[in-house]
DNA sequence: ACCGCGGCAAACGTCAGATGTATGTTTAGG
DNA sequence: CCTAAACATACATCTGACGTTTGCCGCGGT
């Protein structure tokens, strides 16, 4: 294992045994490479590294820090991972999301506020007004089943599933399906899902979920065999 | 944003557009940096932020190859990741694990092939032989939970679940119960999810994952609760 | 014809030193 | 008391050099 590598696993190690607390700030790279007994390049190697991970949050002209280390930090990453799959594995993926995603709708239906309803309400109206413009619709599709999620308070499960959905992935999908202009059809589903949420149905809002989920589903491996 | 970042980005662009297939050979290190104008030194610190998140496989003294891009390498990180969360977020997860599990374990019962079934029961039987070995204890839940999760032949959705109980979670939970003597509770509940997937029961199932699953919850909660 | 060994070249790994640039803090002035 | 300039700190980047590993090719022996 190189130098960096074990200088990786050290810092982990560090952090793993409390020894450095989220928050914390690290000694300057010099400082922490003479510990080390490795050169200022290697360290800063691994510095990067877990600062992409999003496990060390390095500031310019300041220091280096540990992040907070919140499931929603640390699960960031998955959604770049995610984007980088591609052909059957997105198949994997949406099979993944149909059969996660009902279930979290269901225990949202369970825990959701009356804030959260109203919010989740405002982006089901955003994307009837945005009609025909992608962009919006997208945002405001990916915004609703965030809300949705969230809902459940899980904040681990909402990273997770946001991540597991990809923006690329949505907006393809969403292409299509406004290219065919069943795009009503589809935010007609979010309806169903929102009322189901309103009263507060787990198994209405599970059910609704699978639908809608169902949906994109049947799009998108229809989109992979006319491709192969 | 840093230059590192942006070649970060870069690469990470030129895999997407595949314009970098999986597998393929990158340009030496020199060229790279020559190409984006920046320093061999920055170059670096994005091939091993990329190499730490296994999008990049760095063979010294060869080259550097875009990896499989394989959901199970790609997902890899999410165990590292998972294993610095601590407090609260642990129990977050294990609710995550909670909801997750029983579903994939019921599409696993529909799935499961006969030398699938024969390796879930391997593990069984290696668990029971275990008695108070921890270590050995451990080792084979983990691999008999990944055979049940990997009988759905879902790639992404086995090493997305196997992640997320993570090794070290699933160690501390075993300690606590071989330490109450309830361990032959546990491998009971082994045993009744072995029995539904050999009946192909997909209800049943996902009923005897929810339980075993919820065994380990408890405790875990226990344990927070007593620790606060 | 096949196998094994040595040497060469390519490529990554590591180090050292120097300079640029952003940030937080302190201090002088109003 | 507040503001703005000066300063120290720490990260960002570049350059050049040397070590180490690996893959490959050719040589020679069997």
């Amino acid at each position: 294992m190189s130098l960096t590598d074990e200088a990786i696993a050290e810092i982990h190690r560090l952090i793993q045994a409390g020894k450095l607390k989220p928050g914390a700030k690290l000694p300057p790279e010099q400082q922490l490479a003479a510990e080390l007994n490795i050169s200022r390049g290697s360290m800063r190697e691994a510095v990067k590294a877990l600062s992409v991970a999003r496990v060390l949050d390095v500031r310019r002209g300041d220091g280096t820090y540990v992040t907070s280390l919140a499931p929603s930090v640390l699960l960031e990453g998955l959604g770049v991972a995610v984007e980088l799959m591609h052909g059957k594995t997105v198949l994997e993926l949406t099979e993944v999301r149909r059969l996660f995603e009902p279930v979290a709708t269901g225990l949202a239906a369970t825990r959701v506020s009356a804030e959260g309803l109203a919010e989740i309400r405002g982006h089901l109206d955003a994307m009837i007004e945005a009609g025909d413009d992608i962009e919006s619709l997208v945002r405001h599709d990916a915004a609703f089943h965030r809300s949705v999620v969230a809902a459940t308070g899980n904040e681990a499960l909402t990273t997770l599933l946001e991540g597991i959905s990809g923006r690329t992935l949505r907006a393809r999908v969403w292409r299509g399906m406004v290219e065919a202009s069943s795009a009503h059809r589809t935010v007609a589903e979010h309806e169903a899902i929102y009322s189901a949420l309103a009263d507060g149905d787990a198994a209405l809002a599970q059910a609704a979920a699978l639908l809608h989920v169902g949906t994109s589903e049947r799009w998108l491996r229809r989109m992979h065999e006319a491709g192969t």
